[in-house]
RNA sequence: GGGAUCUUAGCUCAGCUGGGAGAGCAUCUGCCUUACAAGCAGAGGGUCAUAGGUUCGAGCCCUAUAGGUCCCACCA
């Protein structure tokens, strides 16, 4: 029957045991429900790869929070999870592992090399799906996909024969990035720019002379960071509009080294001012001038393999690694005195962000997809706020990747992945992109296809998850209730990764948006504010966290005191204070269960409730509201500040002080009854308000008051209802009389610390007012100044009569509170007192009639706030009253 | 080069559409008051980066400056 908590709050066995609990009665599983409004997250799926780091714990604890929090409210939630095949992350890993064990991925052949790709998969893939249960995360599990299972394949497929068919994924000769560690071309967004030192290489070129030889006396020197290329040279630039170079119009050079002609041409794309505005064109291996070779026409010549080591291409020097190619022609032009000079330069230079390579500028026949048509509509939808991003910078972010965008290479020369569904005639040379490999070739009739040996790009499958996971390209029922889905949650980093090209790709295929907002959050960084990594050591492993403090205590860190977008740095002490929160809730639950008895309560509705009661009624109702339109706006950190506050300074601080006495004494059953009932009203709500941020915790206690207590409107927290605002529990009366008390308990507690009182000392207090409301409330308040103000008896009077002229004084308003303290009392120290509050008290009058009596003001401000500031006027001139009567009758002493 | 963002208490950060500066931790003082020492009661501590401007009123809006962080571009 009837659990107990225990003494401390210990969220070890009890989290995994909940979560277990939640699994197995399928708490987490929505089914098509027409009756319910759905709402819909797909969990950015984490690499099969990976381990939880700190960035998951974020992104899932926050839409675990807003699922949560949906659910509660009535929602058919549905948090669609599964996880990603990270093509090159997992490749890359499994090509180590293959190199421990001694194996070649070219030797093993890529039959056996998937092969073992899937057993690996088999083996780790499960691994961080194990770990964001650990978080608590109640995403539904029956519906777990893989970018890669056959139900994403049919619809990358699907995708990639339909943009083909409309001209918009194409096969081209551009210059794209390569990684020589990687082997396989990467996109632009893959390229990270790193500042490097390196040289600024002054060389010269001969001109060519009449008879065609390079010039004994003519030269032409600029400057380059990439020596090397030179041996894919293929032109000089100038610009057209330069005076110094008019001479050298319709001219050539020679090229050292490969011993030919190359002609001079002008572009405007070189800047006259930088270096000796001259530049060297290297149409296959530099973006730039690939663009300026094909305004001039010039060749493309290609000088390196694949391993970034010279061709065949660059004559003598074909075999040599790329670096080791810059020396030696360094060094010979040097001989040949075409070298002018070396200077140090610092520059950027492009890296690929798996391995950290230098990546290659390349020219090579690959696919892309044209960008230009299909991302309008995108851009559109967060124009016109069909697709709302928070926060509200992050459009920005978002146009300034759109305005530039530029054709997304696809094709990656790797093995894990969607294999590109391309096939080649070996008999004709015809393409054909079709979901299945074709029979005849419609070219020459034969038969003799072999597929493109490519894979795609992680993200072309990542792009296509909130449909595909529904069931697309089939017209399934799952589709037509959860799509749109509604809140994609996920970090600003890969906003051009994955967030544009789901936006696209939802247009594109669904012909609507794939969620209505994108929630963004920063990184977790460290305490010093640095990223966390594997090179530096610093990463904190969540599981660690969890399993010190409990996942309650992690979530509640991670989405406390951090504003949507901002990153975060990582503190033990916060999650120190987390925990030490959780403890609090379970301690005052503990405490209320303690005073509960085996009978059932009284229903709050028939409760004779006293103003307290009504009181914090009153300030519950407020958090309700408050925390849950936070929470519509999704600002989750707020409202569980909110709630946070709400618990422990109003319920735990000041409600069950206040309450106790009533819970001790028997006699007055009424009283009692009525207390427990807004007790238990009050954990309740308290309790659910909390759920989202901190399920474990507030399910073991709701469980546990459900066995004791019944009455409860559910078997579980997770499934109960979100706590509703209530017009009737508006108590404004009583909360201003209970604000009054706790106004004069302070005064009183401060007061004797000033005058170091023991606080255990006991004292008459005296409270005298000139307002017959102000009396009553304080003569329904007397006996919380026992408790809380560690008073003896409590006089409430209208006169200052009977009270010793040695008494120290609080002055609130309305109402002066004296407590005699004789022996104790310096009336030095007691006028200095008073003076110092009159000093206070003028300074805040000088301002409210510097207010009022500024015509402008009264003028132009809104009518509430002048009201507001005459109030405060009335206020403080009659406590300054107060104050000035006593310090009359004390100097007369 | 373009853009974003930050500068608030000793530290880390909140502060929603402009209306008397907040939290956690840290510091100091006093308390084992039978829910909780992972606690209770109190205290100290801020010209909200700087300079202008708009406004009756600015931490919040505008402009400039300084410093930090990040993203994009990649001038060879």
């Amino acid at each position: 029957m009837a659990k107990e908590l225990a003494k401390t709050y210990d969220p070890k066995g009890m989290e995994d045991r909940l979560y277990q609990k939640w699994e197995e009665k399928k708490y987490f599983h929505a089914e098509i429900d027409k009756d319910r409004k759905p709402f819909t997250i797909v969990m950015p799926p984490p690499n099969i790869t990976g381990q939880l780091h700190m960035g998951h714990a974020l992104d899932n604890t926050m839409q675990d929070i807003l699922i949560r929090f949906k659910r509660m409210q009535g929602y058919n939630a549905l948090w669609q999870p599964g996880t990603d095949h990270a093509s090159i992350a997992t490749e890359v890993k499994i090509i180590e592992s293959l190199k421990e064990q001694g194996i070649d991925k070219q030797d093993l052949g890529r039959e056996k090399f998937l092969e073992r790709a899937w057993e690996w998969k088999k083996e780790y893939g499960g691994k961080i799906t194990k770990q964001l249960r650990k978080l608590g995360s109640s995403c539904d599990w029956d519906r777990e996909r893989f970018t890669m299972d056959k139900g994403c394949n049919a619809a990358v497929t699907e995708v990639f024969c339909k943009l083909h068919e409309k001209g918009l994924i194409y096969k081209g000769s551009r210059i794209i990035n390569w990684c020589p560690v990687c082997n396989t071309s990467i996109s632009d967004a893959e390229v990270e720019y790193e500042e490097q030192q390196g040289h600024f290489w002054h060389i010269k070129y001969p001109l060519v002379d009449e008879n065609g030889q390079p010039s004994k006396e003519e030269f032409l020197e600029f400057a380059t960071t990439r020596p090397e290329t030179m041996l894919g040279d293929t032109a000089v630039a100038i610009h057209p509009e330069d005076e110094r170079y008019t001479y050298l119009k319709g001219r050539q050079v020679w090229l050292p080294l490969i011993n030919k002609p190359i002609p001079v041409v002008e572009d405007s794309y070189v800047d006259m001012e930088f270096g000796t505005g001259v530049v060297k064109i290297t149409p296959g291996h530099d973006p730039n001038d690939f663009e300026v070779g094909r305004r001039h026409d010039l060749p493309v010549i290609n000088i390196m393999n694949d391993n970034a080591t010279i061709n065949q291409n660059g004559g003598k020097y074909a075999g040599m690694d790329r670096y080791d190619a810059r020396k030696a022609i360094v060094k010979e032009l040097d001989e040949m005195g075409l070298l002018v000079r070396i200077e140090d330069y610092s520059h950027n230079v492009g890296t690929h962000d798996r391995c950290k390579t230098t990546v290659e500028p390349l020219v090579k026949q690959q696919w892309f997809v044209k960008m230009d048509e299909l991302i309008k509509p995108a851009v559109e939808a967060v124009k016109s706020g069909d697709i709302r991003l928070i926060p509200e910078r992050m459009d920005k972010t978002y146009y300034n990747w759109t305005d530039n965008i530029r054709d997304w290479c696809i094709s990656r020369q790797l093995w894990w992945g969607h294999r590109i569904p391309a096939y080649y005639c070996e008999d004709c040379g015809e393409i054909v992109v079709a979901k299945e490999a074709p029979g005849i070739c419609p070219g020459c009739g034969k038969s003799h296809f072999t597929q493109d040996p490519d894979t795609l790009d992680t993200w072309f499958s990542s792009a296509l998850w909130p449909f595909s996971t529904l069931g697309w390209p089939e017209k399934t029922a799952d589709l037509e209730y959860f799509y749109p889905t509604d809140v994609l949650v996920t970090g600003y980093d890969i906003i051009f990764f994955w967030v544009i090209r789901m936006i696209f790709s939802g247009f594109e295929q669904m012909g609507e948006k794939p969620f209505h907002t994108v929630l963004f959050h920063g990184l977790v960084r460290d305490s010093q504010g640095r990223k966390m990594s594997k090179s530096l050591g610093n990463g904190i492993d969540p599981l660690e966290i969890i399993d010190q403090y409990g996942a309650d205590a992690l979530r509640f860190t991670l989405i406390t005191g951090n504003a949507p977008g901002n990153d975060m740095r990582f503190y033990y002490e916060r999650v120190e204070a987390s925990r030490n929160f959780a403890n609090k809730i379970w301690n005052a639950s503990r405490f209320i269960m303690m005073n509960l008895d085996e009978k059932p309560l009284v229903p709050i509705e028939d409760a004779k409730l006293l103003p307290v009661d009504k009181w914090i009624l009153c300030k519950l109702n407020r958090v309700i509201k408050e925390a849950t339109d936070n929470m519509e706006n999704f600002e989750l950190g707020i409202a569980a500040q909110k709630v946070y506050d709400f618990i422990w300074d109003e319920l735990c601080d000041w409600y069950i002080e206040m309450v106790k006495p009533r819970l001790y004494n028997s006699d007055d059953e009424d009283s009692r009854n009525a207390a427990l009932a807004t007790l238990k009203t009050v954990l309740v709500d308290s309790l659910k308000l909390l759920h989202p941020y901190m399920p474990f915790v507030t399910e073991e206690i709701y469980c546990t008051l459900a066995d004791m207590a019944g009455g409860l409107d559910c078997e579980s927290i997770m499934i109960s209802e979100w706590p509703k605002y209530d017009s009737e529990r508006e108590f404004v009366q009583e909360e201003k009389e209970i604000e009054l008390i706790k106004e004069a308990v302070r005064g009183i507690r401060n007061v004797k610390t000033e005058m170091n009182v023991p606080p255990s000392r006991k004292a008459n207090i005296y409270i005298v007012s000139e307002k017959e409301d102000v009396l009553s409330a304080f003569e329904k308040g007397k006996l919380f100044f026992g408790a809380l103000a560690g008073a003896s008896q409590v006089f409430v009077q209208k006169e200052k009569s009977g009270i010793d002229d040695d008494a120290v004084s609080v002055m609130i308003p309305n109402a002066a509170v004296y407590i005699p303290f004789a022996e104790l009392v310096d009336i030095e120290q007691e006028i200095a007192r008073l003076k110092k509050e009159e000093t206070r008290l003028t300074g805040e009058l000088k301002r409210v009639n510097g207010m009022l009596s500024n015509e402008k003001f009264i003028s132009k401000a809104p009518e509430s706030k002048i009201m507001e500031e005459k109030e405060k006027l009335a206020k403080y001139t009659q406590m300054m009253e107060q104050v000035k009567e006593r310090l009359n009758q004390l100097s007369q002493k």
